[in-house]
RNA sequence: GGGCGUUUAGCUCAGUUGGUAGAGCGCUUCCCUUACAAGGAAGAUGUCGGGAGUUCGAGCCUCUCAACGCCCACCA
């Protein structure tokens, strides 16, 4: 950017700036890290977005947070690196392609492997860039020259070491359990990629006759078309009413095949009929009881959720969906006369988190990672604090949900992802794990894909280079510094890192977890596609601005880490600041005429006002400092406003256009613009390029963080200067009060701190309107009106002006709030408890509040009797 | 069933060691004062969800109740 003029254009032009600002950090390679730097290292890998992914406000939210970190601390000095990159989102992605395909009439079968693969390529390559452009658009200060990919060379590669060290350690195996298996996307998924959702059903009540005598046993399901995979009917041990069934066996309808009665705690004796039937290939508890008393594996629905045709499921069932086959299943029952009872039954059903189809437990081979042994150390880090979770009440969660962990299925039936490091004899069967295929003619691999989230939980130390542990990135940014995520994929993914990292690197991949809310809308709905609800963050910039986006959203941030409604209007308020900001600044530029070495201010040529705008600078600038270490970084949004707009633009500018310090004024600015840079990156950069203040580098980027100065601290002045700010506020309030027009000025006396007051007198005329100031003691004035600054009575004499009535009025109103507030600190006083057991100097403080306010009210009694 | 969160001004929400409540928007009145009407000045508005307790003192700590929301578990 060019620097030969100090102007402003008149207008902000939000957008335009952008993007001039980051094409000029961009040119300038302002974001790539060194490695090699002697600097201390600050690092935050991105949470990896979805290839197929478009930006939305999770992103914006998130991008803004990890930006602000990171510039905030390269700002201190560091050497710091923000690693970007996007995640090839099996499923996510798959279902894409296969879209696309159906439109043409093909399924993946139709083309094969290879081709399909080919085309998912080509399509991730084609958008990979796309959501980390949209990340620009943020102002993000990634190092994109690092950018990766989960499923390029070095993450396949650090996939495969992962998978065979975890196998050979015997932290992964293979076997046959029941897993959730989607139908649809004809896969596998994990426990925590299953949601669950309330649906009306039916309890079937059916009766089971035993074999070889009278009677029958009645047991409940909702699920009548599993009964064909039945092994055995359950009933509580305990349970009186069952005890002499226990042993027996009973004919099972529909089929005649016979199935025991056996006896398991598991079963609920007041639930339904007491008696459960046992179907180990179809329901996760039934599997465990099937275990547990030896049962048979009866498969009867398959994989795309259909009756399979087998001995075991009757002719006139086979090949139908489960929801027929469930119709027809109780229509036969009726029609048999077994069915006892149908009554409502209101009951969660699994449903796949991509696809929302519902999930059918299902009897398969499967990978999956031993969890425990992995997540004990997990645990340790976060119990003894090397991993802080912020806020805090996080870890509580993640503990809960690691101390009661399970294996974790980690294979997909899918294409798109890392294939499963597995290769099997093609004669014997044979199976070897290991990084490469051993032999290519005689050996296939697995031809499953690895969970997604298997390689993203690499994704802290797999981009740093690892396995090479010597690398230069390993080695200067790994451990990580802060990870920023949503709480919504703690368990999917940052459990996972930690688990993972520490197991690898034997450190933990970072030493905070800073959780933020999720973004809603303005009901408080999640914002999805499909309700329609949702707002798109690169709307929002085309309208108010980057900047203006991100200080808003900054704002919003609470450091609970609640969740965040949003709509359109809310970005008012940063659009808002954005201009004053610029409006001011642009004052501030036109008002310069020194020189760029002249504007240095004097620590002994300062007015009340400078001392006053400096001490208040210096309290932001530590105030700042402390939130921004705390992750308070809404609490920073909204100290930087305040500071900016109500103590520098409505009281020291225009202070400022009656006795101007300009090496003050552009302190002040430049500071502020530094301040503020990590949430607003371009329009601080923008203006600060301007300032004709020295400056050791060409971006603010690159500047300095601001840090308190105990020799700037003026704490008296800044008292006396307050005093000042109350009495123009009680002018003016009485201005307003009697509606005196501002061509109309005002004579006041004052009482009282002569010297101070003489000070100000050109503050009082300009932004006052005084046309006079008189000091005397003991003023005595009818048919005025008063105002009471501290121990300071001023007169204002009005006489025609003025409706005395009014007047009286207006200062008993004051005399009761002041009596109301006098009151309840007497009562504390008169307490002998409070004077006893409150502290010292809040007991001080509260005498003291209590004179003052005596008096206050002393010297308007007077005045009433006086305009009386 | 277990856990967590929320309840404060008309709306959206802050409120960091307990000392009697704040912001933005909206509202009322006035002002296009040469940085800014996306602005300036002056205002109004709250038994801090209900109840009880601890304390000299509670929006804040404890208990309890209520409403709403989320997460985990998944009893057929």
């Amino acid at each position: 950017m060019t620097n030969c003029t100090n102007e402003l254009s008149t207008t902000y032009n939000a957008r335009e700036i952008e993007n001039e600002t980051y094409k000029f950090w961009e040119d300038n390679n302002l974001f790539v890290a060194d490695a090699k730097s002697n600097k201390e290292a600050y690092s935050i890998v991105i949470p990896p977005p979805n290839v197929t992914g478009v930006l939305h406000m999770g992103h914006a939210l998130d991008g803004t947070l990890q930006d602000i970190l990171i510039r905030y601390n390269r700002m201190l000095g560091k050497e710091v690196l923000w690693m970007p990159g996007c995640d090839h989102a099996g499923i996510a992605t798959q279902n894409v392609i296969e879209k696309n395909l159906a439109k043409e009439g093909l399924s993946r079968h139709d083309i094969g492997r290879e081709k399909f693969l080919a085309k998912t390529w080509q399509w991730a390559d084609e958008h990979k860039n796309r959501i980390l452009e949209q990340f620009k658009l943020l102002g993000a200060s990634f190092d994109l020259s690092r950018k990766r990919f989960t499923l390029d060379k070095g993450c396949s590669d650090a996939v495969k070491k992962v998978f065979v060290d975890l196998y050979n350690k015997g932290l992964i195996y293979k076997g046959s359990y029941i897993v959730n298996w989607c139908p649809r996307c004809q896969s596998a998924i994990s426990d925590i990629e299953t949601n669950y959702e309330t649906e009306d059903g039916n309890l079937w009540e059916i009766s089971y006759a035993l074999k070889d005598e009278m009677g029958a046993i009645v047991i409940a399901t909702t699920r009548p078309e599993t009964m064909f995979g039945d092994a055995a009917i359950a009933v509580n041990p305990n349970d009186f009413k069952y005890k002499d069934l226990i042993g027996k066996t009973c004919v099972m309808p529909l089929t005649g095949r016979q199935i025991p009665i056996i006896a398991d705690d598991y079963v609920d004796k007041s639930f339904g009929t007491g008696a459960l039937k046992i179907t180990p290939a179809h329901d996760p508890n039934d599997f465990e009881v099937g275990l547990r008393h030896n049962l048979p594996q009866i498969k009867v629905i398959d994989e795309k959720g259909c009756m399979m045709r087998n001995e075991f499921v009757p002719p006139q069932i086979q090949g139908l969906s489960r929801e027929e086959a469930r119709e027809k299943t109780v229509k036969m029952l009726e029609e048999n006369q077994v069915l006892v009872k149908v009554t409502k039954h209101i009951h969660n059903v699994g449903k796949c988190q991509r696809c929302n189809t519902t999930i059918e437990p299902l009897l398969s081979k499967q990978w999956f990672v031993k969890m425990e042994p992995l997540a004990k150390p997990a645990i340790e880090a976060v119990k003894t604090g090397s991993i802080k979770f912020i806020p805090e009440r996080w870890e509580k969660n993640y503990l809960m949900w690691m101390e009661n962990i399970r294996d974790w299925c980690i294979s997909r039936q899918l294409w798109w992802g890392h294939q499963i490091p597995a290769y099997y004899h093609n004669k014997t069967g044979e199976m070897i794990v290991a990084l490469e295929n051993p032999d290519s003619d005689n050996y296939t691999q697995d031809t499953d894909v690895l969970d997604t989230w298997f390689s993203s939980g690499l994704w802290p130390f797999e981009t740093m280079g690892w396995p090479d542990t010597e690398s230069d990135d390993y080695k200067k940014f790994y451990p990580t510094s802060t990870l920023v995520t949503g709480f919504d994929i703690i368990f999917f993914w940052v459990a996972r890192m930690i688990t993972m990292g520490l197991e690898f690197t034997k450190k933990p991949p970072f030493s905070t977890v800073y959780i933020h809310g999720l973004i809603r809308d303005e009901h408080g709905q999640k914002m999805s596609k499909s309700k329609g609800n949702t707002v798109d963050p690169v709307d929002l910039i085309e309208k108010y601005g980057c900047d203006a986006l991100r200080f808003t959203l900054t704002s919003l941030c609470t450091y609970g880490g609640q969740d965040i409604k949003i709509s359109s209007e809310k970005f008012d308020y940063g659009r808002n600041f954005a201009n004053k900001i610029w409006n001011a600044s642009r004052y501030v530029l036109m008002n310069i005429t020194k020189q760029r070495n002249e504007l240095e201010f004097n620590l002994n040529n300062l007015s009340l006002a400078d001392k006053w705008i400096i001490n208040e600078l210096n309290k932001t600038i530590n105030e700042v400092n402390e939130n921004i270490k705390n992750y308070r970084i809404g609490e920073v949004a909204s100290i930087l406003y305040e500071f900016f707009w109500n103590k520098y633009c409505d009281w020291y500018i225009e202070l400022s256009k009656i006795e101007k310090n300009e090496t003050v004024l552009v302190h002040v600015l430049d500071n502020f613009l530094k301040l503020l840079h990590p949430i607003m990156p371009h329009i601080t950069e923008a203006i600060w390029q301007k300032i004709p203040t020295n400056k050791n580098t060409k971006s603010i980027i690159n500047s300095n963080y601001p840090q308190f100065d105990e020799k700037l601290v003026f704490k008296d002045d800044s008292k006396k200067m307050e005093t000042v700010f109350e009495t123009i506020k009680a002018l003016r309030n009485i201005r307003a009060e009697f509606n005196i027009p501002l061509n109309s000025k005002i004579d006041i006396i004052v009482d009282n701190n002569e010297d101070l007051y003489n000070q100000i007198i050109p503050y009082l005329n300009k932004l006052a309107k005084v046309n006079s100031t008189k000091f005397e003691k003991n003023s005595d004035y009818s048919k005025s009106a008063y105002c009471i600054v501290n121990d300071t009575k001023i007169t204002i004499p009005l006489e025609d002006l003025i409706d005395i009535n009014q007047e009286i009025l207006r200062q008993k109103k004051k005399i009761e709030k002041l009596e109301s507030e006098l009151k309840s600190i007497l009562a504390r006083l008169n307490n002998k408890k409070f004077i006893e057991s409150a502290p010292f100097d809040v007991v001080e403080k509260t005498k003291t509040k209590k004179e003052e306010l005596e008096s206050e009210i002393k010297i308007i009694e007077n005045t009433i009797k006086k305009l009386i």
